[in-house]
DNA sequence: ACATATAAAGACCCATTTGTCTTTTTATGA
DNA sequence: TCATAAAAAGACAAATGGGTCTTTATATGT
């Protein structure tokens, strides 16, 4: 499972690619609510992402977040690597210190096709895909 | 991911049955150095293991933990269950806080199956099944 | 130019998980 | 029977993740 953290800021991301679709740049506050999550805390995952590029920022009066447009898709890879590290995609299930083909725990077999997937849906799914998603009406961002 | 505890958890009772599989009846100390666990906090994982019933044990001289026996084969799932609950087969990877198909987070569609594939996996899997796969020697328990 | 709205930074605090240490209970082999 | 080996129990400590509060820096609208 993701961390909390980790929820927290693909939400807001996605929520800031939302509002940025609509020419708008959230502040803060806007975000944590609409996440439901708490503004404090929220504040430091946004501090993360745009320290890590993420995303930029502006400060003072009309700031806010925003994707600089430049760049292609944020994958969700890239958004759990900044958050958490990558060992939700790597280590092994059972605990082994390293998962290796060669000397393989017994669950190996059938949780590494399961890793696999996920690793492929955290490479494949940008932020700006899942926000298609809800604004093609085929997802929510929250249950409010 | 699993928890450690949920790890260790399952090490143990994999490395258990292997031994009952001798007519051995493994003691702390010894598991503990096995599944390369720090001794005392296996402990409290074993006890958590017997309260629930997943697990005999006799104290006292010659004592250790064993399977009775009369059970069919213990799940994972179960394992998983008593450890840490069983929340990582039923939430939502983009932290709503109830995952459903009526409202989808932009997840659910490809991350449903991953999290089915892993319940099937939990709920296939025993820990005699493990078990077998390392006596057959295609895997291992350890790295040592 | 300046007051103000905003993000950034830093210092904390709390809860949970992980881990250790000590004491108690109990089964058993000598 | 009874000393001892073992698990159980309880109290505590460290590490991590999650969360709050206060202060600082800065961009912008007026
Ligand atoms: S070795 Fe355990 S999952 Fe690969
Ligand atoms: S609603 Fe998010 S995974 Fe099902």
């Amino acid at each position: 499972m993701l961390t909390k953290s980790t929820q927290y800021a693909i939400r807001a991301l996605v929520y800031i690619q939302l509002q940025n679709d609509e020419q708008k740049r959230p502040g803060l506050a806007e975000i944590a609510t609409e996440i439901e999550a708490p503004e404090a805390y929220t504040a430091k995952i946004m501090q993360i992402l745009t320290k890590h590029k993420l995303l930029s920022s502006v400060k003072g009066r009309g700031g806010g977040f925003f994707f600089s447009g430049k760049e292609p898709g944020l994958s969700l890879y890239k958004v759990v690597e900044v958050m958490e590290g990558d060992s939700c995609f790597t280590s092994c299930a059972f605990g082994l210190s390293t998962c290796s083909n060669g000397k393989p725990c017994p669950l190996h077999d059938k949780y590494g096709p399961i890793k696999e997937a996920f690793l492929k849906l955290a490479q494949e799914e940008t932020i700006q895909s899942l926000a298609r998603k809800i604004e093609e009406g085929n997802a929510v961002i929250n249950l409010l």
